[in-house]
DNA sequence: CGTATATTTAGACTAAGTCTAAAATAAAAT
DNA sequence: ATTTTATTTTAGACTTAGTCTAAATATACG
């Protein structure tokens, strides 16, 4: 186990995009965000990058549901809400309990191996409005 | 509210695929389904359809994240659980509690809306082997 | 150095779903 | 009952997000 991770130029680039956002940026972000910086890599690069970071666990691939992937750049154990309006997405670290997670083994007879929680909601700020 | 809900024909018919189907069928399973009883519709009819189904409660649309969303005719709270292995899906009604999503709330400053967990492991059967 | 392995590239391709404009149905108003 | 209005359906073009392929590059190994 963790073989030398293989950070090519690009991955390290692509890499280096989502540890500098703190929004959740999609593949469609992330290569406006290498534009900015005179970085242009074929589409199927961005894509295969993405897909070497998250298996080797230096990202996070999030799939709220609508539509895109977002890429997050902090692997710590937490949770999203996103803003039915704006559409922000925001960090969740209150996590469910293991106790809960035991109760789910129990009453589906599934040995459980992850779990995402997608919590939808109003933000603060388009609450105000 | 609750101003009468329209069936027409063809809502009807991919509203009853849905009842009938117990393994939470995507919209390209319903089409063939319908195929099997002689039923053709156009094909945003039938994406329309089930955005109006869901829209008035009728059905529950999952997104598990892997490509197409699911529809499920069961609308009484709960949660789903994906095998990793065989993909099929099965029902969770252990539920989150109401503390966890008040801690939530409180956390984010978010007024909480909806939840939705998506639960992935390994299923009885595909465990024995 | 020369060969094997891994990665990137460009672009074709796929899957899932939306959009549009015309035709068909249904409902409401003369 | 016929016209007008609103709603749905249809076929097919289009969009979005992402995968696949084959050739070209780059890297690693003996």
């Amino acid at each position: 186990m963790s073989s030398k991770v293989n950070l090519t130029p690009q991955r390290k680039a692509i890499y280096d995009v989502i540890r500098e956002s703190s929004d959740h940026p999609t593949a469609a972000e992330i290569i406006e965000r290498l534009k900015v910086k005179d970085l242009s890599f074929a589409y199927g690069t961005v894509y295969n990058s993405l897909r070497y970071l998250t298996e080797v666990g230096l990202v996070h691939e999030l799939k709220l549901g609508d539509a895109a992937s977002r890429y997050d750049g902090n692997v710590d154990e937490h949770q999203h809400i996103q803003c039915q309006i704006c559409g922000r997405v925001d960090e969740v670290f209150t996590d469910v309990t293991k106790e809960w997670l035991n109760a789910i083994a129990k009453e589906t007879d599934y040995t459980v191996k992850s779990h995402q929680v997608i919590l939808k909601g109003i933000c603060p700020q388009c609450r105000e409005q």
